[in-house]
DNA sequence: GATTAGATCAATAAAAAAGTTGTCGCAGTT
DNA sequence: AACTGCGACAACTTTTTTATTGATCTAATC
């Protein structure tokens, strides 16, 4: 037992994560004090759509992936959330339950902060907000960018946006493709698994990637953007 | 589309349940209008140990597994969690995080109904609060017997034990025993799975049990109880 | 010091899930 | 009416999980 180093941590915990550097003392003390820690496995839920949220989730170290839950067989994934990235803001503001589901693709060390927390010091501390604001901001951007590809791409425009989508996170996360199954693939492209499946394989065909079991390496980055552009 | 029809069926839902019969229409109403419902798909959790809980789950229809989440590789099952049932009414009272994690071992239908519904119709409905006492003292008897076994028995006796309650749920669940893996059965006795497994067997070569694939037929009932008190 | 209860490990078998491929059908377009 | 884009199904293969078994290893008990 090592009761100050572990106190220790827990504080280096809190002050580590960027987002939270700009708080005051009493403002991070407030936080940490409505605050949990959770280890979710992969696998878990992160969030459940639908369900109640009194909380947000900030996530410290794990990928997650988000996506909404449609009928019993088609989710539409929306992302891949990273360590320093919250989940579940919109529950805080507005509704209070969660628009999304989000499951760990690795195991994920995450905390919980209440919403009263988050929002008493968004009213406090104006930089803070900024920084919601902007994280707000961010998504909605990629929530467009979702719905313009949904509507009005078709299958090679769609698995090239979540081709160079997911690789854009390869060299922070070198193991990123190795956690999504080609399902995952297909319902971030929004198209059926056998679909997925054969445009892949065509793409290899035609230089543009190569698939190595799970891992996948973009080769031709110019002409994926081409793709994705032409839609 | 057929409003009426629906919102007949949602009332339907409501009121169906025996435990929430006894409430008087205003009260039904505050219960009906705190709540949403949602849908956990098999493999889901319904709660997460040591996440915050602003609410309490009653499951309207399939099951579910709750236990204790132990170090990375060992859990500790408590019970399964049947239809009519609530989930995480411990969070209510006292504690507002789960101390304890449960999933659906099927698609559940559950409502999730808000931490003030539930405590005011508990100060207005005495004979809801009485319930509701009920339920909370059924479950401590239940952790006491776990506690017991945990303590005093071995391997014999546990296993016997586990038999006996998934068998008594068998009745109304013929498929229960279908639904759980020996890693399941092993940590409703607290041993590990190889344990499980060996025993299940010696029990089927005695001719107390027999084994089809995943199904268990208790055949000798009195004795595994005698095996159960001898511990 | 020997015995016992049980965990842990490693090897294998069996079952389940995920991935792959070809064929077909349907709804829009041309 | 022919064509295109894509999902759905079926059959099959591969990979991943789960189950099973025997062989140690360990700590507690006699």
């Amino acid at each position: 037992m090592k009761p100050i180093l572990e106190t220790d941590q827990e504080f280096f915990c809190d002050i580590q994560a960027p987002c939270f550097q700009m708080l005051s003392p009493e403002e991070a003390e407030l936080v940490r004090a409505s605050k949990t820690q959770v280890l979710f496995r992969k696998g878990d839920h992160l969030t459940k759509q639908g369900a109640f949220a009194s909380y947000a989730l900030f996530v410290i170290n794990g990928l997650a992936k988000q996506y909404i839950e449609g009928d019993s067989t088609k989710n539409f994934n929306l992302r891949i959330i990273k360590p320093g990235e919250f989940v579940g803001l919109s529950a805080i503001f507005t509704k209070n339950t969660f628009n999304y589901s989000s499951v760990a693709l690795t195991d994920c060390q995450v905390f919980l902060v209440e919403k009263e927390a988050i929002t008493s010091v968004v009213k406090q501390n104006g930089q803070f907000g900024f920084n919601m604001i902007k994280r707000y901001c961010e998504q909605n951007t990629n929530l467009f960018d979702n719905l313009r590809t949904v509507l009005y791409k078709q299958m090679n425009g769609r698995i090239a946006d979540t081709l160079l989508y997911v690789d854009s996170l390869k060299a922070e996360n070198p193991e990123i493709f190795q956690l999504l199954s080609r399902k995952d693939m297909a319902d971030f492209a929004g198209i059926s698994t056998e679909s997925a499946v054969k445009l892949l394989k065509s793409f290899e065909k035609d230089g543009l990637i190569e698939l190595h079991e799970k891992d996948i390496v973009v080769v031709n980055h110019k002409e994926l953007l081409e793709i994705s552009k032409k839609g």
